[in-house]
RNA sequence: GGUCCCUUCGUCUAUCGGUUAGGACACCAGGUUUUCAUCCUGGUAAGAGGGGUUCGACUCCCCUAGGGACUACCA
């Protein structure tokens, strides 16, 4: 029987989500979509010592903004309810029991003295330092403790864990749709606990039974997970589930742009490029970390960067849209070396999407961060500045910083020009054609540029050495949009007040 | 250290035994813009090394090297 497709994206709420826990949440996603099954959101929050207060809003908040919508989990529910782990406390004891009663599983009582002592003195013999069935009769459990102690140890309410009882000599395999066949040995493996002395499950458990409970057809994570992978497919099998085990595929990590290591939580602002999706305020600290939503990237350009970071269609095609993503991603495309990230490449494709949204769109989003910098400005006006300045910047608010002279008459002009260009002459032609534009019937860019040409051809002058000085009178800078439309969108009287300001106060360097 | 995963241009990658090893970003050059940028055209640039298997290997196998992850009563 085919199962309907059910994945879930399941974050631990200890901070801010970052980018590569990003990518794994939109694989989920698109493979939801493609495959027409159901995408949730669960948190796993086992650790009340790691819990981080804003951290699950942020996830929330984080695919809000991606337009990453689920189907079920924290904030709109389902028929799974409850979707955060630490509200689930009550359920997954019943497992753990049930591996014991099983002798899947047992109880230990060792002290972290007595874990530490054991794992130095096998260190110090050079053996593997496990707890694992080699090391485990030397411990404090129900295996090597009589029934009696056990019974009597659990009714004083002395601290327990349950650890999975691991054979000795065993073999695992699993089928990653990503990695292929997977296979290990138990003699490598230990037996991990399944269930703290505080009452909560570990992970290990929780997610297990979890994913068990709410159907999960396919657990897609990153590689930080394939070593523990094999421990999921015993406890499927002891708890008698794996015949409805979910399919695996370990995603590839995403490096650091420069050096080793994984892109970590850490790196934060220090190599140029947010690592998380959204701004985020330490609590404890205060500290800021940038975010690609307050950086000004599009959400359709991260989605689209991060898809290719780990996965590609056959083709050459990069500029995909969410939903042809839905239509074409596929895990077995996914490939399998971790991803270093590229700066450059995602500033392409901000580029690239917005030069797709229309203009009326990117000035109405400009307006308030206009107003704000203090410009006297409008919807109309702001719009044309759009479209002046839309093709020469990645982000729709470098438009306004590299553009402060379509809002401020400048201040001070380029030196690099005022002292090569402006020359004996300059101040003259431009008080010329200040007059001659000023007769002109409309105030439009090609009749600017005629009679910025005859004039200087009057006046037998080189029009090419006109025209910076022109550009850092009305601008101050070098470089800008073409000079005429910046004349024509400026509007006479503001060129006018310009170029007669520029006239009275640049002194020419002889 | 141990276990597992990975290895094509600087970066992301295509190739699923036979290709002049393709594309994109970045970089360089030329053109457009009498500016900067954009844009257009072109260029530089890769199969980690060594063994096999095969008529033939980037592609399959083995070894070595390198990178990464994991190795908690964290996820």
């Amino acid at each position: 029987m085919e199962r309907r497709v059910r994945v879930r994206f399941a974050p631990s709420p200890t901070g801010p989500l970052h980018i590569g826990g990003v990518r794994t949440a939109l694989y989920n996603y698109l493979f939801a979509k493609k495959n027409g099954g159901d995408f949730l959101l669960r948190i796993e929050d086992t650790d009340q010592n790691r819990f981080v207060p804003g951290a699950e809003d942020y996830i929330v908040e984080t695919f809000k903004w991606l337009g990453l919508s689920y189907d079920e989990g924290v904030g709109i529910g389902g028929p799974h309810a409850p979707y955060r782990q630490s509200e689930r406390q009550p359920i997954y004891k019943q497992y753990a029991d049930q591996l014991i009663a099983n002798d899947f599983a047992y109880y230990a009582f060792d002290t972290t003295e007595e874990l530490d002592e054991m794992r130095t003195k096998l260190e110090a013999s050079k053996m593997p330092s496990k707890y694992d069935a080699a090391s485990r009769m030397t411990m404090k459990n129900s295996l090597t403790l009589s029934e009696d102690e056990v019974k009597e140890r659990l009714a004083n309410n002395e601290p327990y864990v349950i650890r999975l009882k691991l054979p000795r000599k065993e073999e695992v395999r699993f089928h990653d749709i990503i990695r292929g066949w997977v296979v290990v040995q138990t003699a490598q493996m230990d037996d991990k606990v399944l269930y703290k002395s505080d009452g909560m499950p570990t992970y290990h458990l929780a997610n297990v039974v979890d994913d068990y409970l709410m159907k999960i057809t396919h657990v897609i994570r990153g590689e930080e997970w394939l070593p523990s992978a094999p421990l999921h497919v015993m406890l499927y099998r002891y708890l008698g589930w794996e015949d409805v085990m979910p399919q695996f595929a370990h995603l590839p990590l995403l490096l650091k742009p420069e050096g080793n290591g994984k892109l970590s939580k850490r790196d934060g602002d220090k190599l140029g490029f947010p690592v998380f999706p959204l701004e985020w305020k330490d609590p404890a600290t205060g500290e800021i970390s940038s975010g690609y939503r307050e950086s000004g990237y599009l959400p359709a350009a991260v989605i689209n960067m991060l898809s290719f970071l780990g996965w590609h269609p056959s083709d050459n095609r990069e500029m995909f849209s969410v939903e042809d993503l839905f239509n074409e991603f596929t895990l077995e495309r996914v490939s399998k070396n971790g991803a270093k990230f590229d700066l450059n490449k995602a500033l392409w494709f901000n580029h690239e999407y917005l030069q797709l949204q229309n203009n009326a769109e990117i000035a109405a989003k400009l307006l308030p961060l206009a107003l704000a910098k203090g410009y006297k400005t409008n919807l109309t006006y702001l719009e044309k500045v759009v479209a002046l300045m839309k093709e020469k910047v990645n982000f729709a608010k470098e438009i306004l910083e590299k553009g402060t002279y379509l809002f401020e008459a400048p201040t001070k002009y380029d030196e690099g020009v005022t002292s090569k260009k402006w020359k004996l002459g300059v101040p003259e032609f431009l008080t010329a054609y200040l007059e001659k534009i000023n007769t002109l019937p409309t105030y439009e860019a090609t009749e600017l540029e005629t009679s910025f040409k005859n004039l200087a051809t009057e006046l037998a002058q080189n029009p090419g050495q006109l025209m910076q000085p022109l550009r850092v009178a009305v601008s101050g800078e070098a470089g800008g949009p073409p000079i005429f439309e910046m004349l024509e969108l400026l509007g006479k009287e503001e060129v006018n007040k310009r170029i007669t300001k520029a006239v009275a106060e640049i002194v020419i360097v002889t």
